[in-house]
DNA sequence: CTAAAATCCTGGTGGC
DNA sequence: TGCCACCAGGATTTTA
C-alpha cells in the first residue's frame, strides 16, 4: 500500500534517527525477503555507516559509506521502526538491523511481500524504473512523450513502475479522477489535452499525498490522514462528491479501479 | 507489443 | 460460535 508519498514521508522520518548510524548487525528471521545471499548481507552491512537515505519510486534508499546501496521495498504490509534493543519483540518483525548507538531498525512486514536488497551498483535494483513524477525536470512535455506508441489502458499504464515510478492503486484511481479520464481509456485516445491534466492531477495528488503526510491504510498506521481526502478510492456505491453518481468498481490489470462513470471520460 | 493470470503472503471479513 | 472461502495488492513472471 504504501506509494511514493507514504515512502517519501518514511524516509524524511528516518533521517534524523539513522543518518550518521553505523549498522553492527543482521538478523534475518524470512529470508525469502532477502534478495542478496544472506551471507554476503551480514558479511558485507556491518561497518557501513548511513551517509543518506533518499527514496526512488517506492524504495528506501541507504547510501552506505562503503560504497554499497541498502534498498528496502515495503510492498504492501511492511512498515520500519528505529527502537531500543530493550523493546519487546514483535512477531512481524522479519529482519532486524543493529545500529551502534543500541537500537535497530526493525523491518515489520506482516504480509511478507518486502523485499531488501544490498547491491554494489544501484542499477541494479532501480535502473529500470520510469521517471519520478514529481522531479522538479519532469515536464508536461515529458509525460506526453511517454504516451508516444503505448495502446495499453491508463490505469495499468499508471501503475507500471517502468513506465512511470511510484504511482500505486490509490493514487492512480485519484489523478484519473481529478483528470476527468476513464482509466479504462487506451493510451493512444488521450488528447494533447487530456494528457496535460492528467500530469497536473498526477502531481497534485501526490503533493497533496504528501502534504497529508500519506494515507494510514491496510492497518498500518503511519500517522497521515490523506485517507480522508479519497474521493474515489473505495467508494464504490457511494455518491461522486463532485455529481452525485454512483462510484463505480471495475478490475483493470487484476487491481480494483475506482472511477465515476459520469465525470470520467 | 499488450494483457491477463499466476505468484508470493497473512489478517480481516462475510456467509452460512 | 466456528469454519472456510475470499479479498486486498506491488512487482515480477508466465502464458497467451
Amino acid at each position: 500500500m504504501p506509494e511514493l508519498p507514504e515512502v517519501e514521508i518514511i524516509v524524511r522520518g528516518l533521517r534524523g534517527p539513522l543518518v550518521g548510524r553505523t549498522f553492527t548487525g543482521v538478523t534475518v528471521r524470512w529470508p525469502n525477503s532477502v534478495k542478496t545471499p544472506v551471507p554476503e548481507l551480514q558479511a558485507t552491512l556491518p561497518g557501513q555507516t548511513i551517509e543518506q537515505i533518499t527514496r526512488r519510486a517506492k524504495y528506501l534508499w541507504f547510501h552506505l559509506s562503503g560504497g554499497d546501496s541498502l534498498f528496502l521495498h515495503l510492498k504492501m504490509s511492511g512498515d520500519l521502526l528505529v527502537l531500543p534493543v530493550t523493546e519487546p519483540d514483535d512477531p512481524h518483525v522479519r529482519t532486524i538491523f543493529d545500529l551502534d548507538n543500541d537500537h535497530q531498525l526493525r523491518f515489520k512486514d506482516t504480509r511478507k511481500f518486502g523485499r531488501v536488497y544490498l547491491v554494489r551498483n544501484p542499477n541494479a535494483v532501480i535502473g529500470r524504473l520510469g521517471p519520478e513524477p514529481l522531479a522538479d525536470d519532469f515536464l508536461p512535455a515529458d509525460f506526453a512523450a511517454l504516451f508516444a506508441r503505448r495502446r495499453g489502458r491508463l490505469k495499468p499504464l499508471l501503475l507500471n513502475q517502468k513506465f512511470i515510478a511510484g504511482i500505486g492503486n490509490i493514487y492512480a484511481d485519484e489523478s484519473c479522477f481529478a483528470a476527468g479520464l476513464d482509466p479504462r481509456r487506451t493510451a493512444d485516445t488521450l488528447s494533447a489535452d487530456d494528457l496535460g491534466r492528467l500530469y497536473h492531477a498526477i502531481r497534485q495528488a501526490l503533493t497533496a499525498g504528501i502534504v497529508h503526510k500519506g494515507a494510514s491504510l491496510d492497518s498500518v498506521y503511519r500517522g497521515g490522514e490523506f485517507q480522508n481526502h479519497f474521493r474515489v478510492y473505495g467508494r464504490t456505491g457511494q455518491p461522486c462528491l463532485r455529481c452525485g453518481a454512483e462510484i463505480q468498481r471495475v478490475v483493470l490489470g487484476g487491481r480494483s479501479t475506482h472511477f465515476c462513470s459520469t465525470c470520467q471520460r
